[in-house]
DNA sequence: CTGAAAGCGCTTACAG
DNA sequence: CTGAAAGCGCTTACAG
């Protein structure tokens, strides 16, 4: 920058002027630092830059696996978003496991970026302190509610009972739900999700029966074709299943077509997350689609306002959910079912 | 560092040295300055560091998306090899488009990392001057060959061979492909693919029909389904499909199943990638795997032999390469049907 | 509108 | 094995 200024005969301060757009610089000056600047090949060095304003532009986006389409879609999202706002996002892959969630938290690495948006599936209610730093945090999901930061999720019980309903009202009684975890806290998806259910039911009229609670895990493919087929093989009457995540769906879809049982005629299928597989599974799946958009939309958001000095206290936002129905349900053509609107309250307001 | 250094009673050089686990500390001053460290909450500026080593640790990853499983699963791959060297990965979105990869090459977040590997698709053979840069790049992939650059891919026409040779061997004789580009150049990955496939219809002495082939572009599930569904609209007799990636199998097999036809009875089907969804496809789907974690490997090694300082001739590294026979072939159980081994070969070596 | 100069927080020859 | 000091390349009060 120096070599800039000497050739181009102005002070160092002018060529960052120039280099940083500031407004207000003769033109002529401007055009003369300009040509010193490529004549010379200049690039900023972005550390110096970064040391002097102590702030990166980065910001971290720590998720289980990218593998998970459900979260290279959230990933996508979250840096499309950043990008327009000249945020750079840097994916860390926890693979859910608490230490390494942890380390997101206070790790060697926290220190690259000015704030991070974390997806934690190993830490959970009990570890809220852990939340408790002194960068701009956001938090993703349902493991941790209440806890001293930012929190962008979705109407998992209004969305769970939606789906039910949906299943409900085509007649169907028997419907299995895959997914709970006797061990998940009440507050995880799981729990949330299957309150959800219960309420459908009980707003039907429908006795809960606990044979049809399948409990799979983790909610990968491979889980939901194991333990929905050995509750198949079981023989316990179903006409319906509710996965809690599209992976399960896909894997429940799976052991479905491997003994023959049809979808959706003899048995209904609907999943969580809608993420692109569903629409091209044969039959196409129906599913819960939790406004993906949105959330990468609002946990940007909110990590901006943050970095912009905001002290406000910490809200959560909840994103609008909808049910969309798809040939595993008989429908012949995608359609949305319903909508359950999104909203905004304190942090720690009650679930 | 200065105050953690009076508080330790020791100079900053001695601070940086514990900080950055200098061997040759005497364990009564090491353990007095990691008191203070503690003490005092220390924690590194890292833009500093960077600075001064003229290094930041950190290594972009280019790709088109990562909503298109296979990229998600190499960046997943990536990160975890680069995490294995201390380095961390930042990923660039280019959405395949010619500028967005140029901009990964030249653009103002250039500066950010200390090398990069880039998977180009917008970018083409035409293009490659653009690849002679002044930072280390690692090139993925099959649009480019020749570039003044380290070179990853895998050995395309003796995959596409293999994969087809399997269908023969099954006594597919009307194998469709589905895929070519006409506009794609014959070194992208359709034209190897392509080359691949007639060597193995000459081998068997099996005429090569243009009927048989089916362009769709891009790759996307949807792609697959609209042109495999009109070509079998069309009324050609076929017994088997070649796809030249999984999205566009996946595609094709609800095109397929859309139709009533049976896979494989009917209609054999084998896709190229190998990613995680085909294990878990109705039936499950045959693909040729492409050695995804060599090609993470091997890319993150190269970049890093760079890093040190290595001034060899560039390289190109061809993977190995697996058939990998499924439900979709009548394999009741998965099984490697056939390896094409990897080898290295100068970059500019004739493909 | 522009200049001269200090300082961000590290690392590393250079001495000892 | 450790200290004192220079310097990496920027930005920004402070003057003018």
């Amino acid at each position: 920058m120096a070599d800039v200024a000497r050739r181009a005969g102005v002070s160092v301060k002018t060529v960052s002027n120039v280099v940083n757009g500031y407004p207000h610089i003769r033109p002529a000056t401007k055009e003369k630092v300009e040509t010193a600047l490529t004549e010379l090949g200049y690039r900023m060095n972005v550390s110096a830059r970064h040391l002097r304003i102590r702030r990166t532009g980065l910001i971290t986006l720590a998720v289980p696996e990218l593998s998970l389409p459900y979260f290279a879609e959230l990933a996508d999202a979250v840096i499309r978003e950043a990008d327009t706002h000249g945020l750079t996002v840097l994916i860390e892959q926890t693979g859910g496991r608490r230490d390494r969630e942890l380390a997101v938290l206070s790790g060697s690495r926290r220190q690259l970026t000015d704030g991070v948006i974390l997806s934690p599936l190993g830490l959970g209610q009990a570890d809220r302190a852990a939340f408790e730093v002194d960068f701009p945090l956001v938090l993703l999901g349902e493991r941790v509610f209440g806890a001293a930061a930012d929190h962008v999720t979705m109407n998992n019980v209004a969305a769970a009972r939606a789906a039910t309903s949906y299943l409900l009202e085509l007649g169907r009684r028997r419907i299995a739900v895959l997914g709970p975890d006797p061990a998940d806290a009440a507050t995880g998806s799981a729990g949330l999700r299957l309150d959800g259910y219960r309420e459908a039911l009980d707003s039907a009229g429908v006795p809960f029966d606990p044979a049809l609670v399948v409990p799979a895990t983790p909610w990968h493919r491979s889980a939901g074709s194991d333990s929905l087929g050995a509750f198949l093989d079981g023989g316990t009457p179903v006409d319906a299943v509710f996965a809690m995540n599209d992976a399960l769906a896909l894997g429940a879809l799976y052991a479905l077509h491997a003994r023959g049982v049809d979808v959706p005629a003899d048995v209904a299928l609907v999943g969580f997350d809608d993420v692109d597989d569903v629409r091209y599974a044969t039959p196409t799946l129906s599913s819960v689609a939790p406004g993906r958009d949105e959330i990468a939309r609002t946990a940007v958001a909110l990590l901006r306002s943050r970095l912009a000095g905001d002290g406000g206290p910490y809200v959560r936002v909840i994103s609008e959910a909808r049910v969309v129905a798809r040939q595993s349900t008989g429908s012949a053509v995608e359609q949305v079912i319903s909508v359950q609107p999104g909203s905004q309250v304190p942090a720690d307001a009650p679930v």
